[in-house]
DNA sequence: CGAAAATTTGACATGACTCAACTGGAGTGG
DNA sequence: CCACTCCAGTTGAGTCATGTCAAATTTTCG
């Protein structure tokens, strides 16, 4: 059990018999129903989420009410508010289910453990987020670089089927523009 | 010498004696005039720099030959295309100065010799790593969440000062707006 | 089956872009 | 030190991408 998230880790260290027993003794998790909140805006994010099955997605809400969504999480992917898990400062986004999901997590405090024991996963996030940084910042460049028809076509790249599995209101809100934009641009293809 | 940067690692490291020795052996440093080109699109980013005076950018072209700024680095700021960086692969970004600048910079070797002898620098990297994740999520969320007004008036508070070092249509494509727009932006003010 | 939510469609509004002309420094060379 | 050029910035007119609002239609799900 737990194969998927330990293949994700081995995509950057190797563990062995041990350590593996170690990480899963931290590992916890939960299976939860489509719309159920994880973290909620303003509260501290505590965990750190690994999706087994189903998908996650993080978002902001801003002073229209209007929701803005950073990323996705569909199987393979982690989600977490980066900022507040390590500041313990309030969160700015909120996480929820688009679908039911299972998710593997790690406290706060289960993630320093790790850093402590087994050194080797300050290598592994240190290269996990040195991924996400440079996602984020060709997102950033896309987003005012492209049109949203071009944007429309790398979502559909960097989340392959996902498209077929949640709401194109989401996927609105991914690509910064409105579900009725959308709506028409699809038409127009 | 070098007090800057070696502030810079003890925001999120201590350093003893020796240690700081050995960073400072790896360490090289440049004088480069405005305009300088520190790394072409396409060309492998080997160095990472740190800037101790003057100012540098990062930026991608796109297809219609207009510019996108991804980043400013003033004073205390780091520039690297952390792709190319770790993956040797194309460079997706450019790196030239607006100013005339001193850099201090480290090669990936040096860099993966750090992590080797000083552990504590891939936490050093997973923290900053963190941190410029954090920075390009929010950035990204005000992208798509915020008007060009409102993204000016951040851009202020991010780098005080700079508005009056470099030129408008600098901001303007750090902004995601054309310099026309920002002319009006300002003026309406 | 029926209610609520998501999507589509159409008319109109607007933020931001394009193009082109004009203004005003900043640097250069004689 | 002047004259010239050149680039940055400004201004205005017209345009386009995307947004807003509201009604009609389809889908989802209890």
């Amino acid at each position: 059990m737990n194969e998927s998230i330990l293949k994700n880790f081995e995509r950057h260290i190797s563990l062995d018999a041990s350590e593996i027993e170690y990480v899963q003794s931290l590992l916890l998790s939960k299976k939860v129903k489509k719309n159920t909140v994880l973290l909620q805006t303003g509260d501290i994010s505590r965990y750190i989420y690994f999706v087994e099955k189903g998908c996650l997605r993080m978002y902001n809400t801003d002073d229209k009410g209007v929701q803005h969504i950073v990323t996705f999480a569909p199987e393979g992917w982690w989600s977490v508010d980066l900022s507040s898990f390590y500041t313990g400062g309030p969160a700015f986004y909120t996480i929820d289910a688009l679908e039911d999901t299972e998710v593997l997590f790690l406290s706060n405090e289960s993630v320093e453990l790790l850093y402590e024991k087994v050194p080797k996963f300050e290598r592994f996030f240190r290269i996990f987020f040195a991924n996400g940084l440079v996602l984020y910042q060709r997102r950033m460049t896309a987003l005012i670089s492209q049109s949203a028809e071009e944007r429309y076509f790398q979502f559909q790249k960097r989340y392959p089927g996902l498209e077929q599995r949640i709401a194109q209101k989401h996927i609105a809100s991914y690509l910064g523009i409105t579900p009725v934009f959308l709506s028409m641009l699809r038409k127009r293809l």
